[in-house]
DNA sequence: TGATAAAATGATACGCGTTCCATAAAATGG
DNA sequence: CCATTTTATGGAACGCGTATCATTTTATCA
């Protein structure tokens, strides 16, 4: 890596500090107006800087609503570990806390779709903020409380990944679905949490 | 409703024979460029319409997409039959029409997209599709595997139910969090259906 | 201190879904 | 047969995501 003529790469710091801005005025945009406002125009004439300039720092519209998505994630990930706060027993953890993660993507629509349905199935962009650990980290709540429940029991992996794709597809389904006579919430979940117990 | 001045709307055959039209070329376009060129600007190109004259049959894109998960689902749904062909025990039958449904979704991502991302979720245009039956038809499938699975215990509605979001949530998983390092198809669904049985 | 090379920027353009509105077409009433 | 009334059509435009490419900025080297 010799140094060479030219304009230097700006600093980590610019780089950073760029990001951030873009981040803070899409979440503004996001929570005044709604996920349909966020758009790079408008986010461009927010920040200052022409549409295309948003391409010379993101790969395109996905990265900047991933900025987004940590977020909303967070938020879910407190929600979550509130409703198990003072819950001991490892049945009762692990029936708050989905219901918790269903409630959270029913009860916001907008999260959902922000973070579900706002990339291309084929691009995947979304696997890159899968690599930084965010989603990870998601998961990890849930292997842990069906680890508690069940000390025995082999492949604690299928049955945390099975209960997490399980609880994101009723939430799809009674987002999206809304004609169709869905069973409540709950009754829906703990069905699921019957095939993770055995 | 006395007759009155004025041109009078299409006879019924028209107007189906339009749509009907529309639907040819629209499937077309799906099977040969894939779903990203089923613009209505080219839908309207081959139909030999103006674009805004598309939106004077249909109410928007969605609805006319609506046109082709008809045939997806349907195709589905023969798969699904195939798969169970044969098989006499309901456990087998339960498991081995499971799979069916995850599998397909998960080896066509297209159709995926098509029918379950290809809406926005706060406009819900799918109500009027499922009030076809289209999809009630689908759910009625596993509705009668689930009730010769479990003849005697109660609650056939939310069993069902519950089998079929979470397998929509396991395609759905699989085939946009890619980055994810998921159990095979198989293992996850049989962990879901192990819920059903109980 | 230029000349040079790389990085950052933004004007332009393409196709997209959709809406608005003016025009054309087709029936009935006088 | 013409005027009227209703339906059907499509041109123009808006904002969208994004690619291309020329231009401007900025640091280094001779």
């Amino acid at each position: 890596m010799t140094k060479s003529a030219g304009r230097p790469p700006r600093s980590d710091a610019d780089i950073q500090e760029f990001r951030a801005k873009v981040a803070q005025h899409a979440m503004t945009i996001y929570r005044e107006d709604g996920f349909d406002a966020v758009s790079m125009r408008r986010l461009s004439k927010a920040v200052g800087c022409a549409p295309t300039t948003l391409y010379a720092h993101f790969a395109g519209k996905t990265e900047i609503l991933m900025l987004l998505w940590a977020e909303v994630l967070s938020e879910m990930e407190e929600h979550i570990r509130a409703s198990v706060k003072g819950k001991t027993e490892p049945e009762e953890r692990l029936t708050e806390a989905s219901l918790a993660f269903v409630t959270y993507w029913v009860d916001h629509p907008d999260h959902f779709r922000l973070v579900f349905m706002s990339n291309n199935v084929v691009k995947s962009d979304v696997d890159s903020f899968v690599k930084t650990g965010n989603v990870e980290s998601g998961f990890e709540v849930f292997r842990d409380l069906v680890r508690d429940l069940t000390p025995e029991a082999g492949d604690v992996h299928t049955k945390t990944d099975t209960l997490v794709a399980g609880m994101i597809g009723i939430a799809m389904c009674i987002n999206t679905i809304r004609a169709h006579p869905w069973p409540e919430v709950r009754q829906m979940t703990r069905q699921l949490i019957l095939g993770i117990r055995t």
